[in-house]
RNA sequence: GGGCGCUUAGCUCAGCUGGUAGAGCGCCGCCCUUACAAGGCGGUGGUCGGGGGUUCGAGUCCCUCAGCGCCCA
């Protein structure tokens, strides 16, 4: 047995063991020898830093490393990096309590600025003022502390990720990239600024896009208004949103509804106010909702937008951004109906005008019947606790409608795994309404990098933005004065302003190829890595990051950024809910590492099928643990059996050594063992190809277990010599070409133990840079699978019959009787010698049969 | 309202282009066998969600219904 061989092995200690020693000999650094066809690029996910990791990015994260661990063996250098999401508003929220500090753009910077906490206030402190380049510094500060705890989770997983590429979204470097994209996209015109109208957050005080959205199930009533028709005849008209009636500009129906159709083109008064409003026609008016025509308010839905702008109707807002009716009312009231506007509803909440416009309308007359209690979907900001509003304010936009049928196209070119999840892709697109609205009213994120020249009353000339060069990147428009001003004249008439917005996190996090690829920074690397081949990622956020991503590159590269997505799904927890951390029971990743030892944990994430959701089991990692016990217990036997003399020389395999042997032609079994595992090394790398890493590791799985409890128990005598030497060196020979085929097949999954067993037979050099098993390295594979498989069956009889009448598996079995057509028994008498030995058999009684039978099978203990 | 996915043994799931139901866990039992007792071996267990259809033959293809989850509107 070589020396290096424990005699108790063991997987304590293995992560401590190989990491250093992984991180040591670079095993996983990118080296850019290669050139582009022989680079594998991951655009990694870079996680939020918020505190902790939990075991979903556990799952998701080892799906990545299987692949990118499965194409390193094949010889690609893979392109690894790892990034930090700090760019938004949890690492805001989290530097504010654990600084006790709040930021104000007004400030100016100050150098050398010292925090008032760490750790979070005491009690009676008061957080301090401070710049966004302050507040930005300290956010960067937090976020390496955080990312030492990640890294070190990351590490002991075993993520083969090279952390010399490494970067952060609010780094200088992201900065940098964001703000140049988005000089670009303004100098292509695909940047624009307009006053619209946005869905705005009350509470967060923050335009949000559509793709933050979602729709909740709330509690609403119709409220039955009466209209005035110029004839005098009444118009009932329901809403959910009688507060909003100041600000009615029309009323519609369907163009199709014949109970309208005289009424369309008339004019009608509102009720209470008398304001004077046109019927129009329009075909999203629907006929089955409350009396089929619909009060068009500016704004109180997206859908009232689309009315807007279509029909031409003019502005009267009447929601502010705190949530609150304007004070003063909206143009179109006469001046009776404006003061009571004014007196009755302005300043109030949304709700508190709600009930009071109900209560004036029913005193009014001008209510009929009672409010019918519905429950109805309510856009909400998908962070946020309060119904959207719709306000009009200047926000910054990239043009996706334009584009739409390309993105649609690029949808299709892209290889999703699994493939059905472009069909979310596909409806996101389908589904766009507006451009992608990319300015928040937030501090911490990337700044726009742009000025307004101020006009000699102070007003901002916001349609010839002043712009810096690329080469001042990346600026902060608050701090940073455009070309030929001076800091004196900020916010002076005839003077500048900054823009005050920032980015939306996936501005920035959209250009993450680029970023991790060092764009227009060092072109030889972006060279070699961009566009990447994979973007792994969770389903949830196809339509933000991942269509976000696909904005970018195709308008500034015009193609794909990646040619493969791979979609993981959730963890569930046992109760099929999707876990998340408010749920308080989570188990953290390092102590599932430590308590199942990595390898295992692994194993329970590679065990599920790409873009599924899958349940929280530790019952799996006890698998996987026993998995990686057994792998290390039959290679200890492998490698005793068979210990010889190294033989290699320069003409073998430098790897693969264990391969060389003088031996002529193997016998049956050993011959039927490895015809069966050139198959399974051809549907292993058929099913990495397919990035289906799960169904390469249960098929490898299966197969060794199939060696052990049969393989290795067939040939063990013969091994140990007992049918002479010429015979042994057969079994021994496939013995250790099957193991080592199996512990490259398992070392995606398995690093640590895979490594572990490696280095006992192999002087320097990782298993994870060995080449991946080929059919060709078996030499002649001649042997019929059906062989072992006969003699399995065999053996499973012998084993039988004892376990059955309570014997030891040692006990003698005076004679096996099999019966069978001629062609199978010479499938089983093939490996009759070793049936014997392993069985304990003294005689074994062929007998053929002369038509096609069962085969029977008699099994006579001694 | 439209779309996607799922529904197979008590549990978690595999079953690719149709050909007599599989794995692991659990449960029951046997065995200290010199790779492995924090193990090994064997057994138990399912009318493959319901209904209809195509076919010599369907868990596997088609239609339909139901439940669950998700995406979009």
């Amino acid at each position: 047995m070589p020396s290096s061989v424990p005699d108790k092995p063991s997987l304590e200690g293995l992560e401590e063991k190989w990491g250093p020693r992984w991180e040591a000999d670079d095993v996983y650094c990118f080296s850019r020898a290669a050139t582009r066809e022989h680079v594998f690029s991951i655009d990694t996910p870079p996680l939020t830093v918020s505190g902790s990791l939990h075991v979903g990015h556990v799952f998701s994260f080892t799906h990545t490393d299987t692949m990118a661990r499965y194409k390193r063996m094949r010889g690609f250098e893979v392109f690894y990096p790892m990034g930090w999401d700090d760019n938004g508003l949890a690492t805001e929220r989290r530097v504010q309590n654990y600084f006790g500090v709040r930021c104000d753009p007004s400030l100016p910077y100050e150098a050398g600025f010292t925090p008032p906490a760490i750790g979070g206030l005491a009690k009676g402190q008061e957080a301090v003022s401070v710049s966004r380049p302050n507040f930005v510094e300290l956010c960067e500060r937090l976020v390496a502390e955080d990312e030492k705890a990640y890294e070190a989770v990351w590490v002991r997983l075993g993520l083969s990720v090279d952390w010399t590429q490494h970067y952060t979204t609010i780094g200088e470097s992201s900065r940098r990239a964001s703000q140049r994209g988005f000089l670009r996209m303004l100098a292509q015109g695909e940047a624009y600024t307009a006053e619209a109208p946005t869905l705005w957050d009350v509470d967060f005080q923050t335009a949000v896009a559509q793709a933050e959205l979602e729709d909740r199930e709330r509690p609403g009533a119709y409220h039955r208004l009466v209209f005035h028709g110029s004839d005098g005849a009444d118009v009932l008209v329901d809403t959910t949103r009688p507060e909003l009636l100041p600000a009615c500009v029309a009323l519609v129906a369907h163009p199709d509804d014949a109970r309208f159709s005289a009424l369309v083109g008339t004019t009608v008064r509102t009720p209470l106010f008398g304001a004077s409003v046109p019927v129009l026609a329009h075909p999203l008016a629907q006929p089955d909702k409350g009396t089929g025509v619909a009060m068009v308010c500016t704004f109180g839905d997206t859908t009232d937008v689309v009315w807007w702008r279509e029909l031409g109707l003019p502005v009267r807002a009447v929601v502010g951004r705190d949530g609150r009716l304007l004070r003063s009312a909206p143009p179109g009231l006469d001046a009776g109906a404006a003061t009571l506007y004014e007196t009755e509803l302005g300043g109030r909440t949304v709700r508190q005008a709600q009930v009071r416009i109900v209560e004036l309308l029913g005193a009014a007359g001008e209510l009929r019947g009672e409010a019918q209690p519905i429950q109805h979907a309510v856009k909400f900001y998908e962070k946020g606790d309060r119904p959207l509003e719709i306000v009009t304010s200047r926000q910054w936009f990239f043009r996706t409608l334009a584009h739409r049928s390309a993105l649609l196209q690029r949808g299709r070119q892209l290889h999703w795994h699994p493939p059905y999840m472009e069909a979310r892709y596909a409806s996101w697109v389908e589904g766009l309404n507006t451009d992608w609205l990319i300015s928040r009213q937030r501090f911490f994120g990337v700044a726009f990098p742009v000025w307004y020249r101020l006009d000699e009353q102070g007003a901002a000339d916001h349609d010839h933005p002043l712009l810096p060069s690329e080469a001042d990147l990346p600026v902060d428009p608050t701090t940073d004065v455009p070309p030929g001003f001076s800091e004196g004249q900020r916010g002076r008439p005839g003077g500048f302003a900054a823009d005050p917005d920032v980015m939306d996190t996936w501005a920035t996090s959209s250009l993450t190829p680029q970023i991790a690829g060092k764009w227009e920074a060092d072109a030889d690397l972006f060279g070699r890595v961009f566009p990447m081949d994979l973007r792994p990622q969770a389903h949830d956020i196809i339509r933000t990051w991942l269509f976000a991503t696909i904005v970018r590159s195709h308008l500034e590269f015009d193609c794909l950024p990646w040619t493969d997505a791979a979609i993981s799904g959730w963890i569930l927890d046992p109760d099929r809910k999707k876990m998340s951390k408010s749920k308080g029971n989570v188990v953290t990743p390092m102590s599932l590492l430590e308590q199942y030892g990595s390898d295992a944990v692994r194993y329970w994430a590679a065990s599920a099928r790409p873009g599924t959701d899958t349940a929280f089991d530790e019952g799996q990692m006890r698998i996987g643990r026993k998995l990686a016990i057994k792998i290390l217990n039959v290679s200890r036997f492998v490698l005793a059996a068979s210990s010889e003399p190294e033989t290699g020389g320069a003409a073998a395999s430098a790897a693969q050594p264990e391969l060389v042997d003088g031996a002529a032609a193997p016998e049956a079994l050993d011959g039927s063992v490895l015809a069966s595992l050139a198959r399974l090394i051809d549907e292993v790398t058929t099913a990495f190809e397919g990035y289906d890493y799960a169904r390469a590791l249960e098929r490898t799985e299966s197969f060794f277990w199939s060696f052990c409890d049969d393989y290795v128990e067939l040939v063990k005598s013969r091994a140990y010599g007992t049918l002479g030497e010429s015979r042994a060196r057969s079994a021994r020979l496939a013995l250790r070409q099957t193991l080592s085929v199996l512990l490259r097949l398992f070392a995606p999954f398995l690093p640590y133990v895979t490594e572990e067993v490696w280095s006992w037979w192999h002087d320097g050099g990782s298993i994870h840079r060995v080449p991946w098993p080929a059919v060709g390295e078996l030499g002649a594979v001649e042997g019929l699978p059906e062989v072992w498989a006969a003699a399995s069956e065999l053996l499973g009889e012998v084993r039988k019959a004892k376990t059955e009448a309570g014997v030891s598996l040692k006990a003698q079995v005076a004679v096996l009787r099999v019966r069978a057509r001629q062609d199978r028994l010479d499938l089983g008498q093939a490996a009759a010698d070793d049936l014997r030995e392993a069985g304990a058999i003294l005689t074994i009684e062929w007998a053929a049969a002369t038509s096609e039978i069962a085969p029977v099978i008699e099994v006579v203990l001694a």
